[in-house]
RNA sequence: GGCCUCAUCGUCUAAUGGUUAGGACAUGUCCCUUUCACGGACAAAAUACGGGUUCGAUUCCCGUUGGGGCUACCA
């Protein structure tokens, strides 16, 4: 049985590169017919944020990739736990930890320093003036592990570390990139458990994803250089180590790592601005990844389906927003008009207009096309429920001149007055007032350009006929007159 | 600095020894058209560089250059 896992840490809100890793995750696992788990990594508590847990959850729920086990959201909002396999927090399971770490010690293969943080900050400096390698000397080694075992227990502040053996070769096979290779000797002896009694990244992932039968871990690029000290856990501990893909990274447009500063990266950010899951998922799953064919638009179902690691690249991918707006696009226009307005729902609320009025499906309907993001619809559809203040100078259509609007409108509405309630819809309306022109021997424009201007208040909008229908047959002949009374002042 | 790693249009990518190097986004032009958007057509746009191997390299090997990651009692 497959199993992945998803292991953010709660220093932030979800990251767009956190949502592809665990997208990625979240398929492979589905493709095998395998389990998809969420931990959180929480041991770090000076970067810990209050609410990181919950809108961690939040955006995966939003983004519809959801666990099979581990932590996970319940209906009602509320974080909570499935599985046999838990504690799936790391700060909940800190007994574990210390038992494994004391297994290792008692074997000879990590040892307790009591070096300070100056004394390491000091030899680090001294190795980069030297320009050597920078690593732990293996002062406390020298400690007899019962005499040190004795200073520990009797209170003083120490780590426990792990012994990296110092010569030969680590090497494993990772499914993106085929065989890594490290030496021994420059890998670190790296701390496990830290002096607050928590454990560090390394020691808590290893146990972690072994008590939990871990099969893929698939993770960032920026672990690949940690691997062969997580491996050496592995060895001492004679455990199954599990497959490992890491994934290239997500970049700024300048191609340095996705970074706040260049603009948004909390999958937050995204959801605020009216981007629909879909076409967050979609755009992610195709930074990296691609089914070898020419289709694009993939729901999640489609995507398990056809996700497979062969075709994961190697290299990092720009987060082009471009892209991501195309695709927010294709999904809007796709949605019914009915569901544009529940998901566009709240921001159309927050600029008062109202989502139960007769005609907003209508009104949703007349910018569906013309919109790349849900929070621009209100500002979109706001002209249908109060016409704004125009000037009559944007009557007058650019192959036409004032004299002819003058002259046309009166009688244009005139026209429209005598079109019946049953004919009210674009079809015929534009069937009848096509005609009409035509009759009167006046060009299309210059009756269309004043009709549509008239009714939006907008130098550009939906089409005339379209926003006629919305608005019905009296609010039309409102707009119209007020166009007449504007030219004539 | 050391270690690891990557390298096809501006961007996301396809093509693993033989293609006019394909698609998508973005850009430009045109068509549609009352405006905007949609849609359609066309255009411009790439194998980082230098050596090999080979009849033949985007593709395999080596080097150079460039990018990125790691180098914490952070993840």
């Amino acid at each position: 049985m497959i199993k992945t896992r998803f292991a953010p840490s709660p220093t932030g809100y979800l990251h767009v590169g956190g949502l592809r890793t665990a997208l990625y995750s979240y398929l492979f696992a589905k493709k095998n017919d395998g389990k998809f788990l969420l931990r959180i990594e929480d041991t770090d508590r000076e970067r810990y944020v209050a609410d990181g847990v919950k809108n961690i959850l939040e955006s995966l729920f939003w983004a519809g990739i959801v666990p099979d086990e581990g932590v996970i959201q319940e209906e009602s909002g509320k974080i909570g736990e499935v599985g046999k396999n838990g504690p799936y927090t790391q700060s909940e399971r800190l007994p574990i930890y210390k038992k494994y770490s004391e297994q290792l010690l008692s074997e000879g293969h990590a040892y307790y320093c009591f070096c300070t943080s100056e004394r390491l900050t000091q030899l680090r400096e001294q190795q980069t003036a030297r320009k050597m390698p920078t690593g732990y000397d293996g002062l406390c080694l020298k400690i007899d592990p019962t005499e040190a075992k004795t200073r520990a227990e009797a209170g003083e502040k120490c780590v426990v570390r792990l012994k990296m053996p110092k010569s030969g070769e680590t090497v494993f096979t990772d499914m993106i990139r085929g065989e890594v290779r490290f030496k021994n000797e420059l890998v670190d002896d790296q701390v496990l458990m830290k002096s607050d009694g928590y454990p560090t990244y390394h020691f808590a992932v290893v146990v972690d994803d072994h008590l939990m039968e871990i099969t893929h871990i698939i993770r960032g690029e920026e672990w690949i250089s940690s691997v062969p000290k997580h491996l050496q856990i592995y060895k001492y501990f004679s455990w199954e180590v599990p497959q490992m893909a890491h994934l290239p990274l997500l970049l700024n447009p300048d191609k340095s790592k996705l970074s706040k500063r260049q603009g948004d990266v909390a999958v937050e950010d995204y959801r605020k601005k009216g981007y629909l899951p879909e076409a967050l998922l979609n755009f992610v799953a195709f930074l990296g990844w691609n089914p070898g064919t020419e289709k694009e638009i993939y729901s999640l179902e489609e995507l398990v389906q056809d996700f497979d690691f062969s075709k994961v690249g190697k290299t990092g991918a720009v987060f082009n927003i471009e892209k991501l707006d195309w695709y927010n696009k294709q999904y809007i226009k796709n949605l019914s008009n009915k569901e544009l307005v529940e998901k566009a729902k709240s921001w159309l609320q927050e600029t008062g207009i109202d989502v139960k009025s007769e005609i907003i499906e209508k009104a949703v309907s007349l910018e569906r096309e013309r919109i790349t993001t849900l929070s621009e619809l209100p500002e979109a559809i706001k002209f249908v429920f109060e016409l704004p203040n125009y000037h009559s100078d944007l009557l007058v259509w650019k192959k036409s001149d004032i004299e002819e609007v003058k002259k046309i409108l009166p009688i244009f509405v005139e026209f429209v007055d005598t079109i019946g309630i049953q004919d009210w819809n674009k079809e015929t309306l534009s069937q009848k007032i096509g005609e009409w022109s035509e009759q009167n021997g006046f060009s299309r424009g210059s009756v269309l350009w004043p009709l549509r201007v008239a009714l939006s208040g907008q130098e550009n909008s939906p089409g005339p006929f379209e926003i006629a229908e919305v608005l019905g047959k009296e609010e039309t002949l409102n707009r119209l007159q007020l166009a007449v009374k504007k030219l004539s002042i």
